[in-house]
DNA sequence: ACCTGAACACCGTTCAAGT
DNA sequence: ACCTGAACACCGTTCAAGT
């Protein structure tokens, strides 16, 4: 039946395949690698299929349930197996591989935190780092609690970091913020002013590491409320 | 000179005032308060101030610098003078406040996410945070750091949360979650299927107190690192 | 059932031309 | 300097018509 499609006379493209999900999907992560999230529309999507973006429609819903497929995708770097140092060492290097998973696209942090995650990818993290907290002596709903916060901070720091990172005006931005609070009059913002630099000292990653140990320590430090 | 355009026998509309930053942005929060920021685009905005799109562009950079127009007004009704309990009931009184406003209108959590926040109502509901903070017996950077976090866990959690309340498909989007979590094999991701429905046991706001105060009880137990 | 072209209903931003 | 209409270069999604 495919013979009147691809006629042998003509071959100077490799036979066009069938259309799948998976097919989808992964020249969804393809474009997202080379050009960026931004880059991703449906439109751009089907000509690299050489389709129509209608045609797209039959295996995916929407361009949320694409965008949140291919962040799955991405998840699968994600480094959940490090073995060195205690739970807590191995939970922060968790973390990092997924930070640093997200740093890479921003965008897609973005993604993560506007979508309710479920992908297989994500639950695997989740999994591995639910299974360190219990290990730290966390009860089962504060390690619950907690695992949520954490990737709530991981996810929320590469979308907040990450955007800025790559943006031509990224370096300005921080500048503005800096010059601002130079400027801060002390009677409106008295405390503002009184800090001044140390609200924007440190490096990221000073920065980053004192959350997690805030976290951490918080939690254990916190009864967890009852379930229901 | 104004005579050609606003002629006295044609008087059916008020007499077109003149563009400025302020009524543009006035503008701007009148539609995103009635119809959602997602409606509220140049094209709409310049229709509702009796002009063309470009216009717009002499007194706004871009939609982003919109957008952060937008929230920070949308800031003023933060209630940052709480008087009722101590530093901590005050600290969570001004979050819960911030939260609620971020909740009504949760694509603004999702710029406040992405955009360097320097508004003035921003930064006035910063600077209160901060001097409950340091009265609470943090130091300079370890209030500084503090306020990030706990401003981040907000807007993170209202622009998490708040997406999903207002959707149509709010309920089913947690159903399958749930569903998700009563079908995870055991072999693949164990500690999900341990705990279970635990995972998501708890009110919103049970869980967000417990997030307000793993925050603060992990700050006061962490020691800030070094700033520089 | 799957695929398509065309259409619908929009976007943000730029720019030459006017005043 | 400010304002405008028109154009540029796109979007996501739907739908009738084909196979």
């Amino acid at each position: 039946m495919s013979a009147r499609r691809t006629p042998v006379s003509r071959r100077e493209r490799p036979a066009k395949p069938a259309l799948s999900r998976e097919g989808i999907v992964a020249a969804a992560v393809a474009i997202t690698r080379s050009e960026g999230l931004d880059r991703l529309t449906m439109r751009r999507l089907a000509k690299e299929l050489d389709t129509g973006a209608a045609s797209l429609y039959v295996y995916v819903a929407d361009i949320e349930e694409l965008h949140a497929a291919v962040l799955d995708d991405f998840l699968s770097e994600v480094e959940i197996g490090s073995t060195e140092g205690d739970w807590r060492e191995r939970l922060r290097a968790l973390l990092d591989s997924y930070r640093a998973v997200l740093f890479e696209q921003p965008s897609l942090a973005r993604v993560a935190l506007v979508t309710r995650m479920s992908g297989p990818r994500y639950l695997r993290a989740v999994d591995a780092a639910l299974g360190l907290l219990v290990e730290g002596g966390l009860s089962e709903y504060g390690a619950a609690l907690a695992v949520d916060q954490l990737f709530l901070q991981a996810t929320a720091s590469a979308a907040e970091h990450g955007t800025r990172a790559r943006m031509p005006d990224a370096d300005r931005q921080h500048e503005d913020l800096v010059a601002e609070i130079d400027a801060a009059p002390a009677e409106e913002y008295p405390h503002i002013a009184r800090i001044g630099r140390l609200l924007v000292a440190g490096t990221p990653s000073g920065r980053t590491k004192w959350s997690f140990d805030v976290i951490l320590n918080g939690a254990l430090a916190t009864p967890s409320p009852e379930p229901e």
